[in-house]
DNA sequence: CTGAAAGCGCTTACAG
DNA sequence: CTGAAAGCGCTTACAG
């Protein structure tokens, strides 16, 4: 094994431990010139700290969790890298802890907080376990443990007022300015497709359907149950696969009149594209699409999607910036921020037939 | 602070601290009353070993680490899921790192292995610096720290003999296959899109071109380097965008004849199919195309894109066999698998126009 | 089956 | 500016 110990180190550069610890922490109170002489030999004989016996002395670990449960969008894998670049930039190291949804237990994501080997912690994407319905419990339970937490790309759902602080697309206004803009274009049969069960606004669709609704109630028309697309995925919503068979099915049994149809993130409304397309229904000739998210693949596929695109940078940018303030003064108030999105208009948009 | 430690749950439970570890690990002489009553009172305390503490005494963590390195594919992300689900039945944790190209300094990866945090290490993807070319280099520093290590979805290029064991799908195969189907169907003037510049088989790129050229070969032709479509983006070969815009610059360029393209992967097919459609040019009436990886994009894209779909849970299966044996019996000798994948005809392949 | 003690590799007051 | 010493929370021989 290579690697040697801090003491081995201090034997060879004929200092004491102590001398070591301060040189590789710069700390001030060292001698230029015996600080470089350590550090030089550090780099010879390969000594990296044991971050183990580190963070048992310091409470305060530079190292950040970020803790993503279920599925895992491109989304999600972007605002990753960009919050490890922001987080690194401040010298913090960041770790991945990903749940998938079958081997979660219960205790998890608490033993992961608990743990207590990090300064702070990033829900990314949705949490809690949707078959049990718990996030909320979740969330309270978490704000007993005083670790800095922040959600991002997803607001907290625990209550009002929320327990946790948050940064998140808004999601509502995204939908809204969506449906705002089938209107203008002369739609008035919008179908929306992929939502979970209960609108309750639990979850990012709800608030997506919400605008949906609102900009459809502000243009003095109502929502039309026969138009809200049933998914036949519950636990898979945000999947292609959802919004393909979902679409499939509500097609093969006869709906109404339809001139568009509103998918609740990219990767859904990709799949209702699909089954558009298998039904010989063209996309924007016979029905326009749109999508939400802003993925790379919403430009790229044919006929390339108008979306909602999430402002990642400002999201990631935002998340380290609330929960590096948590970190720097405990028990400060949390804070819940929605940043609007971009609406990226392209080919899968037209004024409907006739 | 929530969560006390091991010495108070010893005097709540009247025990001494010792005993307490016992029967926190499960280990067989500890009267089971005891045991039973300290389980009970860590549940009620909320009692979680303090990791760090941990590990400095144990030598082997039951923690692996996976290291990917730049561009993240959904294609990773997928055997992510999968790792963490096939060691986490044999009772390891997974922590991802994700190192962006653009804060990876030289130490990063050095430094995450010489930590000894993890019992064993993944790397999942391409590694080492490609500006720099230190792949084999990095391969080679790795090779004196006795850290069990898998190249996961990437070959070892070390050298040869490989250094580390490593689980990919058969890139020289899969490609073979599809050009030997492209050539079934008819098609002669076959081009290859999204390469890397050296075609030195470092790369899983260069595999796939391997086996394109040994096809066309085989069949009495040789590759035409006017069909090599060049990459714009070197850097980010395995994307959409470099797909799209290398394929855009090459048509602008006036290419040669041409009846298919052959995309290095999915991604980058999806970007090929895109400058197609904006060139005017429909898939597959005028250019067959195809994929590499079998993305869900590829089964519902319009049109739906022939592929190779690499069996990921047999890699990632593969991946934690090699890795757990190398971990119980070290300096075990390593291992190389190549998995074949499957080739999944759709529609974006049909036979050459007239 | 249980306890007292040593020690994993660090950091940090506390002296000098 | 440097060193000796205590201690972070565990685990593991070693006694009993």
């Amino acid at each position: 094994m290579a690697g040697i110990t801090i003491k081995e180190l201090a034997e060879r550069c004929g200092v004491a431990v102590s001398t070591v610890s301060r040189a590789m922490n710069d700390r001030s109170d060292v001698n230029p010139a015996t600080r470089a002489r350590i550090l030089a030999a550090a780099r010879e004989y390969g000594y990296v700290p044991n971050t183990s016996a580190r963070s048992l002395k310091i409470s305060s670990t530079r190292a950040i969790a970020v803790i993503i449960q279920g599925e895992t969008s491109p989304l999600l894998v972007q605002v990753l890298g960009l919050l490890e670049t922001t987080l690194g930039e401040q010298g913090y190291d960041v770790m991945l802890s990903h749940i998938s949804d079958r081997s979660a237990h219960a205790g998890t994501v608490e033993r992961i907080v608990y743990e207590r080997k990090f300064g702070g912690v990033i829900f990314l994407g949705r949490y809690g376990d949707r078959a049990r319905g718990n996030a909320p419990e979740l969330s309270r339970s978490l704000a007993r443990i005083e670790v800095p937490l922040v959600f991002c790309t997803t607001a907290d759902f625990s209550g009002s007022p929320s327990l946790h602080s948050s940064v998140s697309v808004d999601d509502y206004s995204g939908s809204y300015e969506l449906t705002r803009r089938l209107l203008d274009l002369g739609h008035r049969r919008i179908a929306f497709g992929g939502g979970g069960g209960e609108y309750d606004r639990q979850h990012a669709w709800a608030l997506r359907f919400s605008g949906y609704r609102s900009a459809l109630e502000d243009a003095g028309l109502e929502v039309d149950p026969s138009l809200v697309i049933p998914s036949v995925s519950p636990d898979q919503l945000y999947t292609m696969a959802n919004g393909h068979e979902s679409t499939r099915a509500w097609l093969a049994a006869g709906p109404p009149d339809f001139t568009a149809i509103m998918g609740m993130c990219d990767a859904v409304a990709i799949g209702i594209g699909r089954a558009l397309h298998e039904a010989g229904l063209g996309v924007p000739a016979d029905c326009s699409l749109t999508g939400f998210d802003g993925l790379d693949i919403a430009r790229y596929c044919i006929p390339s999607l108008t979306t909602v695109r999430q402002p990642l940078e400002d999201i990631a940018r935002a998340t380290a910036r609330v929960l590096l303030s948590a970190v720097s003064q405990p028990g400060h108030a949390t804070e819940q921020l929605w940043i609007r999105g971009e609406l990226v208009e392209a080919e899968s948009t037209a004024p409907p037939r006739h």
